[in-house]
DNA sequence: CTCCTTATCTTACGGTGTAAGTATTGATGG
DNA sequence: CCATCAATACTTACACCGTAAGATAAGGAG
Protein backbone atom coordinates (compact mmCIF):
# COMPACT_ATOMS: atom_id res chain seq x y z
CA UNK A 1 0.00 0.00 0.00
CA UNK A 2 2.96 2.21 -0.70
CA UNK A 3 5.44 3.31 -3.75
CA UNK A 4 3.29 4.69 -6.07
CA UNK A 5 4.62 3.42 -9.45
CA UNK A 6 5.86 6.10 -11.87
CA UNK A 7 4.56 3.53 -14.65
CA UNK A 8 1.17 4.15 -13.74
CA UNK A 9 0.82 6.95 -16.12
CA UNK A 10 1.49 9.49 -13.76
CA UNK A 11 4.88 11.41 -14.68
CA UNK A 12 7.94 11.32 -12.26
CA UNK A 13 8.23 14.16 -9.27
CA UNK A 14 10.85 16.72 -10.10
CA UNK A 15 12.41 19.12 -8.29
CA UNK A 16 11.28 21.75 -11.19
CA UNK A 17 7.51 20.84 -10.91
CA UNK A 18 7.58 20.77 -7.09
CA UNK A 19 9.28 24.74 -6.99
CA UNK A 20 7.15 25.42 -9.68
CA UNK A 21 3.76 23.84 -7.54
CA UNK A 22 4.54 25.97 -5.27
CA UNK A 23 4.95 29.08 -6.93
CA UNK A 24 1.66 28.91 -8.14
CA UNK A 25 0.36 28.21 -4.64
CA UNK A 26 2.20 31.05 -2.87
CA UNK A 27 0.73 33.22 -5.77
CA UNK A 28 -2.44 32.36 -5.04
CA UNK A 29 -2.87 31.54 -1.63
CA UNK A 30 0.07 33.67 0.19
CA UNK A 31 3.02 32.61 1.61
CA UNK A 32 1.65 31.50 4.64
CA UNK A 33 -0.45 29.07 3.23
CA UNK A 34 2.62 27.55 1.55
CA UNK A 35 3.32 23.92 3.70
CA UNK A 36 4.91 21.26 2.82
CA UNK A 37 1.54 19.34 2.67
CA UNK A 38 -0.38 22.45 0.54
CA UNK A 39 2.76 21.52 -2.22
CA UNK A 40 2.11 17.81 -1.72
CA UNK A 41 -1.47 18.02 -2.49
CA UNK A 42 -1.46 20.07 -5.62
CA UNK A 43 0.89 17.20 -6.98
CA UNK A 44 -1.42 14.82 -5.59
CA UNK A 45 1.78 13.60 -3.63
CA UNK A 46 2.62 12.70 0.17
CA UNK A 47 4.07 15.56 1.88
CA UNK A 48 7.73 13.30 2.45
CA UNK A 49 8.24 12.90 -1.48
CA UNK A 50 8.91 16.15 -1.52
CA UNK A 51 11.94 15.34 0.12
CA UNK A 52 13.46 13.53 -1.82
CA UNK A 53 13.65 16.57 -4.42
CA UNK A 54 14.56 19.16 -1.96
CA UNK A 55 16.41 19.12 1.51
CA UNK A 56 14.15 21.02 3.37
CA UNK A 57 11.48 23.56 3.15
CA UNK A 58 14.11 26.05 3.27
CA UNK A 59 15.25 24.68 0.22
CA UNK A 60 12.46 24.95 -1.30
CA UNK A 61 12.43 28.48 -0.65
CA UNK A 62 15.46 29.25 -2.11
CA UNK A 63 14.68 27.61 -5.30
CA UNK A 64 11.49 29.47 -5.40
CA UNK A 65 13.48 32.53 -5.66
CA UNK A 66 16.07 31.51 -7.88
CA UNK A 67 13.40 30.46 -10.01
CA UNK A 68 11.74 34.21 -9.93
CA UNK A 69 15.00 35.71 -11.13
CA UNK A 70 14.79 33.72 -14.35
CA UNK A 71 11.54 35.85 -15.06
CA UNK A 72 13.62 38.72 -15.14
CA UNK A 73 14.55 40.52 -18.08
CA UNK A 74 18.57 40.04 -18.34
CA UNK A 75 20.06 43.57 -19.59
CA UNK A 76 22.02 42.82 -23.00
CA UNK A 77 25.70 43.21 -22.29
CA UNK A 78 26.09 44.74 -25.38
CA UNK A 79 22.79 47.04 -25.97
CA UNK A 80 22.91 50.88 -24.69
CA UNK A 81 23.36 50.22 -20.65
CA UNK A 82 20.52 53.49 -19.31
CA UNK A 83 17.92 51.36 -21.49
CA UNK A 84 18.98 47.91 -20.58
CA UNK A 85 18.72 48.38 -17.03
CA UNK A 86 15.71 50.97 -17.67
CA UNK A 87 14.20 47.81 -19.05
CA UNK A 88 15.14 45.19 -16.57
CA UNK A 89 13.66 47.41 -13.17
CA UNK A 90 10.69 47.56 -14.32
CA UNK A 91 10.49 43.87 -15.87
CA UNK A 92 11.51 43.19 -12.41
CA UNK A 93 8.48 45.26 -10.67
CA UNK A 94 6.33 43.37 -12.88
CA UNK A 95 7.51 40.29 -11.76
CA UNK A 96 7.78 40.26 -8.28
CA UNK A 97 3.80 41.93 -8.18
CA UNK A 98 3.00 38.69 -10.01
CA UNK A 99 4.76 36.91 -7.06
CA UNK A 100 4.50 38.81 -3.97
CA UNK A 101 6.00 36.54 -1.56
CA UNK A 102 9.28 36.73 -3.22
CA UNK A 103 10.53 40.59 -1.68
CA UNK A 104 9.96 38.93 1.72
CA UNK A 105 12.05 36.17 0.97
CA UNK A 106 14.79 37.55 -0.49
CA UNK A 107 16.01 39.47 2.45
CA UNK A 108 16.52 35.60 4.82
CA UNK A 109 18.04 33.72 1.95
CA UNK A 110 21.45 32.55 1.97
CA UNK A 111 22.53 30.30 -0.57
CA UNK A 112 21.77 32.61 -3.82
CA UNK A 113 21.26 29.88 -6.80
CA UNK A 114 22.82 29.89 -10.21
CA UNK A 115 20.17 32.34 -11.96
CA UNK A 116 20.04 34.47 -9.54
CA UNK A 117 24.10 34.77 -10.08
CA UNK A 118 23.75 34.94 -14.02
CA UNK A 119 21.05 37.21 -13.72
CA UNK A 120 23.50 39.35 -11.54
CA UNK A 121 26.37 38.82 -13.93
CA UNK A 122 24.20 40.09 -16.79
CA UNK A 123 23.65 43.33 -14.80
CA UNK A 124 27.41 43.94 -13.98
CA UNK A 125 28.52 43.21 -17.34
CA UNK A 126 25.98 45.86 -19.18
CA UNK A 127 27.83 48.21 -16.51
CA UNK A 128 31.19 47.36 -17.25
CA UNK A 129 30.58 47.40 -20.89
CA UNK A 130 29.14 50.59 -21.10
CA UNK A 131 32.55 51.97 -18.94
CA UNK A 132 31.81 52.30 -15.39
CA UNK A 133 34.53 51.47 -13.45
CA UNK A 134 34.50 48.62 -10.92
CA UNK A 135 33.71 51.30 -8.00
CA UNK A 136 31.19 52.83 -9.72
CA UNK A 137 29.66 49.55 -10.63
CA UNK A 138 29.50 49.03 -7.13
CA UNK A 139 27.77 52.04 -6.88
CA UNK A 140 24.99 51.44 -9.60
CA UNK A 141 24.39 48.06 -9.16
CA UNK A 142 23.66 48.69 -4.93
CA UNK A 143 21.44 51.58 -5.77
CA UNK A 144 19.61 50.19 -8.72
CA UNK A 145 18.67 47.12 -6.56
CA UNK A 146 17.82 49.30 -3.30
CA UNK A 147 15.83 51.18 -5.53
CA UNK A 148 13.65 48.06 -6.82
CA UNK A 149 13.13 46.08 -3.96
CA UNK A 150 12.26 49.32 -1.61
CA UNK A 151 10.22 50.29 -3.65
CA UNK A 152 8.35 46.96 -3.93
CA UNK A 153 8.76 46.77 -0.17
CA UNK A 154 6.22 50.09 -0.09
CA UNK A 155 3.79 48.52 -3.25
CA UNK A 156 3.13 45.56 -1.97
CA UNK A 157 2.28 46.97 1.78
CA UNK A 158 -0.27 48.50 -0.25
CA UNK A 159 -1.36 46.26 -2.63
CA UNK A 160 -4.64 45.48 -1.51
CA UNK A 161 -7.74 43.16 -4.22
CA UNK A 162 -9.19 46.30 -5.44
CA UNK A 163 -7.09 49.84 -5.81
CA UNK A 164 -10.23 52.21 -5.74
CA UNK A 165 -10.64 50.44 -2.27
CA UNK A 166 -7.43 52.20 -1.35
CA UNK A 167 -9.56 55.75 -1.71
CA UNK A 168 -12.61 54.69 0.47
CA UNK A 169 -9.76 53.11 3.16
CA UNK A 170 -7.71 56.14 3.28
CA UNK A 171 -10.78 58.55 4.06
CA UNK A 172 -11.65 55.87 6.40
CA UNK A 173 -7.97 56.39 7.88
CA UNK A 174 -7.74 59.67 7.97
CA UNK A 175 -11.12 60.14 9.18
CA UNK A 176 -10.08 58.26 12.41
CA UNK A 177 -7.05 60.55 13.29
CA UNK A 178 -7.25 62.86 16.05
CA UNK A 179 -8.10 65.97 15.42
CA UNK A 180 -5.28 68.62 14.61
CA UNK A 181 -2.55 65.75 14.30
CA UNK A 182 -0.43 64.78 11.57
CA UNK A 183 -0.97 67.68 9.26
CA UNK A 184 1.16 67.49 6.97
CA UNK A 185 0.16 63.49 6.52
CA UNK A 186 -3.50 65.02 5.99
CA UNK A 187 -2.18 68.08 3.63
CA UNK A 188 -0.35 65.07 1.81
CA UNK A 189 -2.83 62.43 1.33
CA UNK A 190 -5.92 64.95 1.00
CA UNK A 191 -4.31 66.87 -1.46
CA UNK A 192 -2.49 64.50 -3.30
CA UNK A 193 -1.79 61.12 -2.82
CA UNK A 194 -5.99 60.42 -2.62
CA UNK A 195 -6.71 62.36 -5.31
CA UNK A 196 -8.04 60.52 -8.44
CA UNK A 197 -5.00 61.61 -11.08
CA UNK A 198 -2.44 60.29 -8.30
CA UNK A 199 -1.03 56.29 -8.66
CA UNK A 200 1.78 55.78 -6.20
CA UNK A 201 3.19 53.09 -8.85
CA UNK A 202 3.81 55.91 -10.74
CA UNK A 203 6.72 56.91 -8.35
CA UNK A 204 8.51 54.01 -9.78
CA UNK A 205 9.62 55.26 -12.99
CA UNK A 206 10.04 58.83 -11.49
CA UNK A 207 12.48 57.44 -8.95
CA UNK A 208 14.43 55.02 -11.57
CA UNK A 209 14.97 57.98 -13.77
CA UNK A 210 16.30 60.00 -10.92
CA UNK A 211 18.33 57.34 -10.29
CA UNK A 212 19.63 56.57 -13.97
CA UNK A 213 20.19 60.71 -14.23
CA UNK A 214 22.67 60.67 -11.17
CA UNK A 215 24.84 57.66 -12.57
CA UNK A 216 25.14 58.95 -15.91
CA UNK A 217 26.69 62.02 -14.70
CA UNK A 218 28.85 60.10 -12.67
CA UNK A 219 29.54 58.19 -15.29
CA UNK A 220 30.62 61.46 -17.64
CA UNK A 221 32.29 63.06 -14.73
CA UNK A 222 34.48 59.57 -14.16
CA UNK A 223 34.87 58.99 -18.57
CA UNK A 224 36.01 62.98 -18.80
CA UNK B 1 -4.47 26.69 40.16
CA UNK B 2 -5.71 29.15 37.71
CA UNK B 3 -5.50 32.91 37.39
CA UNK B 4 -2.20 34.33 38.77
CA UNK B 5 -2.96 36.91 40.93
CA UNK B 6 -1.04 40.22 39.85
CA UNK B 7 -0.72 41.17 44.10
CA UNK B 8 1.84 38.20 44.23
CA UNK B 9 4.54 40.78 43.20
CA UNK B 10 4.03 40.36 39.41
CA UNK B 11 3.59 43.59 37.63
CA UNK B 12 0.27 43.27 35.66
CA UNK B 13 0.79 42.33 31.84
CA UNK B 14 0.41 44.43 29.42
CA UNK B 15 0.02 45.18 25.54
CA UNK B 16 3.54 47.50 25.51
CA UNK B 17 5.56 44.56 27.54
CA UNK B 18 4.17 41.95 25.00
CA UNK B 19 5.73 43.93 22.14
CA UNK B 20 9.03 44.60 23.83
CA UNK B 21 9.58 40.63 25.09
CA UNK B 22 8.54 39.45 21.41
CA UNK B 23 11.08 42.40 20.13
CA UNK B 24 13.71 41.06 22.45
CA UNK B 25 13.16 37.12 21.71
CA UNK B 26 12.59 38.15 17.89
CA UNK B 27 16.19 40.33 17.59
CA UNK B 28 18.03 37.28 19.45
CA UNK B 29 16.28 34.49 17.87
CA UNK B 30 15.25 35.53 14.79
CA UNK B 31 11.47 35.74 13.35
CA UNK B 32 11.03 32.00 12.86
CA UNK B 33 11.38 31.45 16.72
CA UNK B 34 9.00 34.08 17.15
CA UNK B 35 5.89 31.84 18.75
CA UNK B 36 3.27 33.03 20.87
CA UNK B 37 4.27 30.58 23.23
CA UNK B 38 7.78 31.34 23.11
CA UNK B 39 6.99 35.06 24.40
CA UNK B 40 4.29 34.33 26.79
CA UNK B 41 7.80 31.90 28.65
CA UNK B 42 10.10 35.33 28.45
CA UNK B 43 6.84 36.90 30.63
CA UNK B 44 5.98 33.52 32.56
CA UNK B 45 3.00 33.58 31.78
CA UNK B 46 0.53 31.16 29.58
CA UNK B 47 0.38 31.68 25.77
CA UNK B 48 -3.42 32.28 25.78
CA UNK B 49 -2.85 35.70 28.55
CA UNK B 50 -0.79 37.25 25.84
CA UNK B 51 -4.80 37.02 23.71
CA UNK B 52 -5.96 39.62 26.42
CA UNK B 53 -3.90 42.01 24.67
CA UNK B 54 -3.90 41.80 21.53
CA UNK B 55 -5.68 40.20 19.18
CA UNK B 56 -3.54 37.68 17.27
CA UNK B 57 -0.43 36.99 16.23
CA UNK B 58 -0.91 39.37 13.07
CA UNK B 59 -1.79 41.97 16.07
CA UNK B 60 1.55 41.31 17.74
CA UNK B 61 3.43 41.55 14.54
CA UNK B 62 1.82 44.99 13.77
CA UNK B 63 2.40 45.98 16.80
CA UNK B 64 6.47 45.17 16.61
CA UNK B 65 6.14 47.00 13.32
CA UNK B 66 4.89 50.41 14.62
CA UNK B 67 7.04 49.99 17.66
CA UNK B 68 10.02 49.88 15.62
CA UNK B 69 9.26 53.58 13.79
CA UNK B 70 9.65 54.97 17.54
CA UNK B 71 13.21 54.16 17.36
CA UNK B 72 14.22 56.10 14.33
CA UNK B 73 15.51 59.44 14.28
CA UNK B 74 12.20 61.50 13.59
CA UNK B 75 13.34 64.48 11.28
CA UNK B 76 13.01 68.08 12.62
CA UNK B 77 10.08 69.74 10.83
CA UNK B 78 12.40 73.37 11.02
CA UNK B 79 15.39 72.17 10.51
CA UNK B 80 17.57 72.13 7.25
CA UNK B 81 15.72 69.35 5.39
CA UNK B 82 18.77 67.39 3.65
CA UNK B 83 20.63 66.97 6.76
CA UNK B 84 17.45 66.20 8.74
CA UNK B 85 16.18 63.59 6.33
CA UNK B 86 20.14 62.14 5.81
CA UNK B 87 19.85 61.42 8.92
CA UNK B 88 16.81 59.84 9.66
CA UNK B 89 17.84 57.49 6.63
CA UNK B 90 21.16 56.55 8.49
CA UNK B 91 18.82 56.02 11.75
CA UNK B 92 16.36 53.89 10.69
CA UNK B 93 19.03 51.89 8.46
CA UNK B 94 20.73 51.40 11.93
CA UNK B 95 17.83 50.65 13.96
CA UNK B 96 16.35 48.15 11.36
CA UNK B 97 19.77 46.28 11.38
CA UNK B 98 19.17 45.69 15.37
CA UNK B 99 15.79 44.32 14.26
CA UNK B 100 16.65 42.61 11.13
CA UNK B 101 13.20 40.86 10.98
CA UNK B 102 11.35 44.50 10.93
CA UNK B 103 11.72 45.07 6.78
CA UNK B 104 10.52 41.43 6.46
CA UNK B 105 7.53 42.03 7.86
CA UNK B 106 6.65 45.61 6.71
CA UNK B 107 5.45 44.34 3.22
CA UNK B 108 3.22 42.40 5.03
CA UNK B 109 1.63 44.94 7.27
CA UNK B 110 -1.69 45.91 6.44
CA UNK B 111 -2.79 48.38 9.06
CA UNK B 112 -0.34 51.55 10.01
CA UNK B 113 0.01 52.15 13.52
CA UNK B 114 -0.29 55.37 15.08
CA UNK B 115 4.13 55.73 15.26
CA UNK B 116 4.27 54.73 11.72
CA UNK B 117 2.28 57.72 10.49
CA UNK B 118 3.79 59.97 12.94
CA UNK B 119 7.03 59.27 11.56
CA UNK B 120 5.77 59.84 8.02
CA UNK B 121 3.82 62.66 8.93
CA UNK B 122 7.67 64.01 10.30
CA UNK B 123 9.23 63.52 6.85
CA UNK B 124 6.66 64.74 4.90
CA UNK B 125 6.77 67.94 7.02
CA UNK B 126 10.30 68.21 6.54
CA UNK B 127 9.94 68.40 2.69
CA UNK B 128 7.39 70.38 2.61
CA UNK B 129 8.55 73.15 4.94
CA UNK B 130 11.56 72.96 2.73
CA UNK B 131 9.60 74.30 -0.22
CA UNK B 132 8.93 71.40 -1.64
CA UNK B 133 5.54 71.14 -3.95
CA UNK B 134 3.12 68.47 -3.59
CA UNK B 135 3.82 66.43 -6.04
CA UNK B 136 7.77 66.19 -5.25
CA UNK B 137 7.31 65.82 -2.06
CA UNK B 138 5.71 62.17 -3.22
CA UNK B 139 8.54 61.63 -5.44
CA UNK B 140 11.36 62.19 -2.50
CA UNK B 141 9.33 60.30 0.37
CA UNK B 142 8.81 57.20 -1.87
CA UNK B 143 12.61 57.70 -3.42
CA UNK B 144 13.69 57.97 -0.03
CA UNK B 145 12.08 54.60 1.41
CA UNK B 146 12.77 52.82 -1.74
CA UNK B 147 16.86 53.45 -1.15
CA UNK B 148 16.30 53.05 2.55
CA UNK B 149 14.24 49.71 2.74
CA UNK B 150 15.89 48.46 -0.41
CA UNK B 151 19.08 48.52 0.94
CA UNK B 152 18.76 47.06 3.93
CA UNK B 153 16.81 44.22 2.04
CA UNK B 154 20.41 43.78 0.18
CA UNK B 155 22.43 44.15 3.42
CA UNK B 156 20.25 41.93 5.56
CA UNK B 157 20.68 39.16 2.51
CA UNK B 158 24.64 39.10 3.41
CA UNK B 159 24.58 39.71 6.85
CA UNK B 160 26.41 36.87 8.84
CA UNK B 161 27.89 36.55 12.33
CA UNK B 162 31.11 37.42 11.42
CA UNK B 163 31.86 39.79 8.27
CA UNK B 164 35.83 38.44 7.45
CA UNK B 165 33.30 35.39 6.62
CA UNK B 166 32.51 36.74 4.27
CA UNK B 167 35.08 37.51 2.17
CA UNK B 168 36.12 33.26 2.91
CA UNK B 169 32.63 32.51 1.82
CA UNK B 170 32.44 34.38 -1.57
CA UNK B 171 35.94 33.00 -2.69
CA UNK B 172 34.34 29.65 -1.36
CA UNK B 173 31.37 30.46 -4.10
CA UNK B 174 33.72 31.01 -6.58
CA UNK B 175 35.59 28.80 -6.56
CA UNK B 176 32.61 26.26 -7.13
CA UNK B 177 31.41 28.20 -10.15
CA UNK B 178 31.53 26.20 -13.40
CA UNK B 179 34.66 27.43 -15.86
CA UNK B 180 34.11 30.39 -18.37
CA UNK B 181 31.23 31.07 -16.57
CA UNK B 182 29.44 34.52 -14.87
CA UNK B 183 32.58 36.93 -16.15
CA UNK B 184 31.45 40.06 -14.87
CA UNK B 185 30.43 38.32 -11.80
CA UNK B 186 33.77 36.78 -11.03
CA UNK B 187 35.37 40.28 -12.09
CA UNK B 188 33.35 42.23 -9.99
CA UNK B 189 33.89 39.93 -6.63
CA UNK B 190 37.16 39.23 -6.68
CA UNK B 191 38.95 42.60 -8.05
CA UNK B 192 36.56 44.78 -6.08
CA UNK B 193 33.48 43.76 -3.70
CA UNK B 194 36.44 40.73 -2.30
CA UNK B 195 39.12 43.32 -1.47
CA UNK B 196 39.84 44.03 1.63
CA UNK B 197 38.75 47.76 1.28
CA UNK B 198 35.85 46.97 0.45
CA UNK B 199 32.69 47.17 2.50
CA UNK B 200 29.18 46.88 1.12
CA UNK B 201 27.30 49.54 3.70
CA UNK B 202 29.25 52.19 2.44
CA UNK B 203 27.08 51.82 -0.52
CA UNK B 204 24.63 53.05 1.66
CA UNK B 205 25.44 56.76 2.43
CA UNK B 206 26.94 56.79 -1.86
CA UNK B 207 23.56 56.01 -2.77
CA UNK B 208 21.99 58.16 -0.29
CA UNK B 209 23.77 60.90 -1.59
CA UNK B 210 23.13 60.50 -5.32
CA UNK B 211 19.23 60.50 -3.89
CA UNK B 212 19.69 63.69 -2.26
CA UNK B 213 21.88 65.46 -4.89
CA UNK B 214 18.53 64.32 -7.36
CA UNK B 215 16.06 65.52 -5.35
CA UNK B 216 17.79 69.34 -4.27
CA UNK B 217 18.52 69.66 -8.30
CA UNK B 218 14.82 68.72 -8.91
CA UNK B 219 13.78 71.39 -5.78
CA UNK B 220 15.77 74.03 -7.50
CA UNK B 221 14.00 73.33 -10.70
CA UNK B 222 10.89 74.07 -9.39
CA UNK B 223 11.53 76.72 -7.12
CA UNK B 224 12.37 78.28 -10.46
C1' DC C 1 15.56 -15.18 -10.13
C1' DT C 2 17.94 -12.15 -6.49
C1' DC C 3 19.77 -7.89 -4.97
C1' DC C 4 20.11 -2.95 -5.02
C1' DT C 5 18.78 1.68 -5.85
C1' DT C 6 15.33 4.98 -6.01
C1' DA C 7 10.94 7.08 -5.31
C1' DT C 8 7.05 6.96 -2.75
C1' DC C 9 4.05 6.36 1.19
C1' DT C 10 3.10 5.58 6.44
C1' DT C 11 3.56 6.64 10.97
C1' DA C 12 4.86 9.44 14.63
C1' DC C 13 6.62 13.47 17.47
C1' DG C 14 6.86 17.85 19.24
C1' DG C 15 5.67 22.31 17.91
C1' DT C 16 2.18 25.98 16.16
C1' DG C 17 -2.04 29.49 16.40
C1' DT C 18 -6.06 29.94 18.67
C1' DA C 19 -11.30 28.74 19.91
C1' DA C 20 -13.82 27.62 23.96
C1' DG C 21 -14.37 27.18 28.63
C1' DT C 22 -12.79 27.73 33.63
C1' DA C 23 -10.84 29.80 37.66
C1' DT C 24 -9.16 33.58 40.44
C1' DT C 25 -8.52 38.16 41.33
C1' DG C 26 -9.29 43.17 42.98
C1' DA C 27 -12.90 46.56 42.88
C1' DT C 28 -17.56 47.95 43.88
C1' DG C 29 -21.89 47.94 46.10
C1' DG C 30 -24.57 47.12 50.02
C1' DC D 1 -18.64 41.92 56.45
C1' DC D 2 -20.40 39.64 52.19
C1' DA D 3 -22.26 39.45 47.11
C1' DT D 4 -21.48 40.51 42.68
C1' DC D 5 -18.84 41.67 38.55
C1' DA D 6 -15.54 42.69 34.98
C1' DA D 7 -10.67 41.70 34.15
C1' DT D 8 -7.25 38.82 33.73
C1' DA D 9 -5.03 34.57 33.70
C1' DC D 10 -5.04 29.62 33.08
C1' DT D 11 -6.56 24.85 31.00
C1' DT D 12 -7.95 22.07 27.56
C1' DA D 13 -8.54 20.83 22.91
C1' DC D 14 -8.07 20.80 17.82
C1' DA D 15 -6.26 20.98 13.34
C1' DC D 16 -2.18 21.90 11.19
C1' DC D 17 2.89 22.31 10.73
C1' DG D 18 8.00 20.50 9.46
C1' DT D 19 10.31 16.47 9.30
C1' DA D 20 12.82 12.02 11.40
C1' DA D 21 12.48 7.09 10.88
C1' DG D 22 11.06 3.32 8.63
C1' DA D 23 8.10 0.40 5.47
C1' DT D 24 6.88 -0.66 0.70
C1' DA D 25 7.11 -1.26 -4.07
C1' DA D 26 8.88 -0.52 -8.79
C1' DG D 27 12.81 -0.82 -12.30
C1' DG D 28 17.44 -2.22 -13.44
C1' DA D 29 21.76 -5.12 -12.96
C1' DG D 30 23.91 -9.33 -12.06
Amino acid sequence: MAGRPKSAGAAALTRTDIVRAAMVLADAEGLAALSMRAVARRLEVEAMSLYHHVANKDGLLDGMVDAVFTEFHAPDVAGPWRAELRQRSCSAREVLKAHPWAVGLMDSRRNPGFETLRHHDAVLGCLREAGFSLRLTGHAFALLDAHLYGFLVQELSLAFDGEQDLAELGELLLSSLPEGQLPYFKEFSLEHALRPGYDFGDEFEVGLDLVLDGLEARLAAEGG
